[in-house]
DNA sequence: TGGTGTTTACTGTACT
DNA sequence: AGTACAGTAAACACCA
């Protein structure tokens, strides 16, 4: 993949897939999450390419925040009138694009959506599952890559969207993010801190009318402090991506993956409650924090000076 | 009515 | 060559 010149993305398609840039948008935002309108005009913001033929693009990005499940819809609250929802990251999106490339992904993201009474021989609990509380077990079913939602086998046995929903990883990425060229290399580094305070997706939860105490780590303690001991490369691969051990769980390492995906259901609402918190969420967001700032810095001089006027 | 969101279909490209 | 992903177009529904 070529390299563009420090300056040269005046004008010209800048590296970034839709989703990449899109999840810049996101992580730029001091909520972690922003309405479809100020994803398009961060874009264009920073990227004069994205000026033009607004129409085509902006229809591919959403195409993008629908089709992947990366990205996840949030409600606005009643007191936020406004037009559409808010878009964030998924907690665990953490590990899909290839190395050096944010043009293409390692894999798909896929957040598994399992209709209740099909998966009831080897349950994977949505915390905000109506009969979650019943059933403390936390299985990964052993055929969950496959039934991932958007499978054509999986879409055609139980449909989409369905009112009972599950969620299991797709792709092998539970436990956390191992891979330094996740979607937070592009885009966040130094998480230490703002994780301890469980922020920010304990803004998320203020935006939705929570209370968030400050027990996230309590609820999660699993739920990883960067280690001291991550090893950090000075490396950097084209386009200003860190060569680096992001940090690994200091707790248990067999721990379930359990994203919460914050998409609503009809019934189910878009309600999440505190201990509906993944770990992957907190982490996520926590990581993703800081290197909106790395990003934004041009550490690596891959970026577009652009990219500082935020 | 326009913006938003979902879905399908298709093409091009990169990877295995 | 087969597969997966990215990009684009388009149709449609919903809603402020």
């Amino acid at each position: 993949m070529p390299r563009p010149g420090k300056n040269s993305y005046s004008d010209q398609k800048p590296p970034y897939s839709y989703i990449s840039l899109t999840a810049m948008a996101i992580q730029n935002s001091s909520e972690k999450m922003l309405p479809l309108s100020d994803i398009y005009k961060f874009i264009m913001d920073r990227f004069p390419y994205y000026r033009e033929n607004t129409q085509r693009w902006q229809n591919s990005l959403r195409h993008n925040l629908s089709f992947n499940d990366c990205f996840i819809k949030i409600p606005r609250r009643p007191d936020q009138p406004g037009k559409g929802s808010f878009w964030a990251l998924h907690p665990d999106c953490g590990d899909m694009f290839e190395n050096g490339s944010f043009l293409r992904r390692r894999k798909r993201f896929k957040v598994l959506r399992m209709e209740h009474a099909a998966c009831k021989s080897a349950p994977i609990l949505h915390p905000y599952h109506p009969h979650a509380q019943h059933n403390h077990t936390h299985h990964a079913h052993p055929h969950a890559s496959k039934l991932s939602m958007g499978h054509p086998d999986y879409l055609g046995s139980v449909g989409r969207l369905s009112h009972f929903q599950s969620y299991a990883l797709g792709g092998g990425q539970s436990g956390g993010f191992k891979h330094p060229f996740a979607i937070e290399s592009l885009i966040g580094r130094d998480y230490k801190g703002v994780m301890a305070s469980g922020l920010p997706i304990a803004s998320v939860m203020h935006h939705l009318g929570y209370s968030v105490p400050s027990m996230v780590n309590s609820v999660w303690p699993h739920v990883g402090v960067l280690s001291e001991s991550t090893p950090v490369s000075s490396e950097y691969p084209p386009f200003g991506v860190a060569v680096k051990g992001l940090y690994h769980h200091t707790g248990s390492s067999n721990m379930p993956a359990v994203p919460v995906p914050i998409k609503p259901t009809p019934t189910l609402g878009a309600v999440p409650s505190l201990t509906g918190l993944a770990p992957g969420t907190v982490q996520l967001c926590s990581r993703l924090d800081r290197e909106a700032t790395d990003l934004m810095e041009d550490k690596t001089g891959a970026l577009h000076p652009s990219l500082l006027q935020s």
